[in-house]
DNA sequence: CGTCGGATTGAATGCTGTCAATTCCGGTGG
DNA sequence: CCACCGGAATTGACAGCATTCAATCCGACG
């Protein structure tokens, strides 16, 4: 695959809007001018590849713009979704050069990429980078896992009403507020992917919304934007935990 | 809760059967020693509950011996089993107090366990300590992955082929081999802690287990042991990714 | 021998998937 | 400006698989 540099990649990290909540929050200034010195820029359009699953990753990256999409497949064509990641969420893992899984730009993107090696050989260096690390992995297993319990346990209304509350709860976070009423979600992704993402066909997932509507649960506007009336019924919809 | 703290519980770890895979593995001995220092050992039976998903759990611990299960459930007792803690497998989390699921004993076990926020204080003391910690979670994260793609795409049939696949390879791994044929395998859990794991019902564990008997993909022997004449057809039903 | 929990089996329901037809919408070109 | 096109989304009919509810079986243990 051709390596898609970026000329003049070095953009300062001080500048850099991710800082506060990628891998290299933390690490003291020493540091960050080491990691500095040897990441590049790569970017994606929407729905290009960024790596196959079973393919060799020779970097590790962390998402700067855009989201990507993890997701693994059978022989027979059936995918599921595995992960989300967004902008500050980490990519690839130390010590591992085949990549488990295939991931794709879900929008146009952009990754601040270290080559594998080296990055391994900072996480032994720098403490403080390892236990970024290991915090955000730690979280990315908790988001996982409430996932199978999604997947194994949920009835398909169900699990539209979780994803909803889980984009809701974004936007929200977003504009630094809390979940009220009347939340405009925007849907960043096709039926289809939100069929893979739930374990659901594209079929499903139309009717469910359609459902949602009818019992004025969400309203919708256009087919990628939904308001939503009440909040607190939406979360009872989602069936929490 | 009470700690069942074992008397004289400073087993010596140069003895400790879980060394080469628990998250003291590469430490060096002057730091095994202070880890030696600080540990101590907890038991539990069968059936019994380590931590409530919502309590405060104050240390993190090995599993020495035995195994556990990881379960997030819904208010109306939909349970989905979110992962299994085997010998040598870390519990806990550092920098979190709240465990975000029950853990359950599965059968008599032990824990080698350290107080949290000791154990915090390690991490960012000793780094072969935390990229070991490190290593292991994303191993994890690899199968909770797994997981999600078999319960949000796989059928009844080939979820129960998918689990005898994984226990095949755990046993024959336990004795240096790699699958071949005539491999017994012991179910270490009831119908329904399967199901549980599987996001099915314990009848329909239940008729799969019949029926892949009928196609003489598996045999057996009483509730609990299964054979598999050819590892290579049950790979197979599994419908390997 | 009786009991109790786990497991199996049966029948019926219902949710979700499958296949197919149709509509909607955004973009393109005449 | 409008007609047309193609992909995305919706809708309908039907089939099938897993769940639900219920009855029975099995095996360990007192």
């Amino acid at each position: 695959m051709a390596l898609n540099v970026a000329p003049h990649s070095q953009q300062a990290c001080d500048t850099c809007p991710i800082r506060p909540h990628a891998v290299c929050a933390g690490s003291p200034p020493d540091q960050l001018v080491v990691l500095e010195g040897l990441k590049f820029r790569r970017s994606f359009t929407a729905g290009q590849v960024v790596v196959w699953a079973g393919e060799e990753m020779d970097f590790v990256a962390s998402v700067v713009s855009g989201v990507a999409e993890l997701g693994r497949e059978l022989e027979d064509g059936r995918r599921q979704m595995v992960g989300l990641l967004l902008t500050g969420d980490f990519l690839g893992r130390p010590g591992r050069a085949i990549a488990p899984y295939t991931v794709v730009a879900a929008t146009d993107m952009t990754l601040c990429c270290f080559r594998r090696p080296q990055f391994e050989q900072l996480l032994t260096k720098m403490p403080a980078l390892a236990n970024r690390l290991l915090e955000m992995t730690l979280d990315e297993l908790d988001v996982a896992r409430d996932w199978m319990l999604l997947l194994g346990r949920k009835s398909a209304r169900e699990r539209i009403a979780s994803l909803l509350v889980l984009l809701a709860r974004r936007e929200s976070a977003m504009i630094g507020q809390i979940p009220t009423d009347r939340i405009a979600i925007e849907l960043p992704m096709t039926r289809e992917a939100i069929a893979d993402h739930l374990g659901l066909t594209l079929e499903t997932v139309s009717r469910q919304l359609a459902a949602l509507k009818a019992d004025k649960v969400i309203v919708l506007d256009g087919k990628r934007r939904v308001t939503v009336p009440s909040f607190a019924a939406l979360v009872a919809e989602s069936a929490a935990a």
